[in-house]
DNA sequence: TTGATATTGAGAATGAATATCAATACTATC
DNA sequence: GATAGTATTGATATTCATTCTCAATATCAA
């Protein structure tokens, strides 16, 4: 996908990674690659839809952005806090809160180990409207 | 998509709908509508893409399969389970466990909660490698 | 048996995401 | 500052899951 590159070389700097980037901060909710790259070309920018696909995989690769699948589509936003975390959603406008919760990664672990399952991952996202909605 | 139908009538027998329920309740975990249907038509089955999907759909809304989306793929899996729950997958062979937690539950409506959010629903779900892969 | 209509399915259409690949922009180095 | 090596870009084609179309067919209540 996209590792720092095979060659383990660093990543360059260019003005779309850094729209990219820009764009997804200033959205307070998740957003699509299509609907980030649509608002920057209306905003005047000239970049590619493939580019704003790969800035966003980078992003997350890089821990920079979360993410996450609604109806088959990938959302992406700006993460701060860095580490494991979840989200809480609304449904309506797409603002975000961020979550920790030992409980349920404990709660996690657990389960998984009860029933013989290594290597566990999960996935936990709530979501619901906010009082704005 | 498919609720019971706009005029409330009920849903029609079909042999494609038993054969769909069927073939979903001989396999372990979840399934794509595509490995599905290929695998019924290799069993000799003439039943068309388009209506084994619309089969899933409706078996979902009906509460008879459980459903979830894992990189961008909409899967299915027959459920016995009444009420709501959760699964532990293996992301290797798809063996799943179904899970209930009240614990996790607390904390989902807790969480919305104490940050204004209402009408929260929330997605747990938990990979990992089980004890035969 | 019959009529109203829900269901089916082959093929077309949609749409997000990825692959191509020549042109271009970064960066380290001299 | 000039240069070379290569990562990045983006218009375009392509993939692929899922949905739509709509005429033909099957289901079921009466
Ligand atoms: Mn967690
Ligand atoms: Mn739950
Ligand atoms: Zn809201
Ligand atoms: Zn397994």
């Amino acid at each position: 996908m996209s590792e720092p590159t095979m060659s383990g070389a660093p990543r360059r700097r260019t003005w779309q990674r850094d729209a990219v980037r820009d764009a997804l901060g200033e959205r307070d909710g998740f957003v699509s690659a299509q609907a980030l790259h649509a608002g920057l070309r209306e905003a005047g920018s000239p970049i590619g839809l493939a580019t704003v696909y790969r800035a966003l995989a980078d992003l997350a690769a890089d821990g920079a952005a979360d993410h996450l699948q609604v109806e088959g589509e990938a959302l992406y936003r700006a993460c701060g806090s860095s580490g494991h975390h979840h989200h809480l959603i609304c449904r309506s406008c797409g603002k975000t809160v961020e979550i920790g919760a030992a409980e349920v990664e404990a709660w996690a672990k657990a389960v998984a180990a009860e029933h013989g399952f290594r290597e566990a991952e999960h996935v936990v996202d709530v979501f619901g409207l906010c009082s704005d909605c």
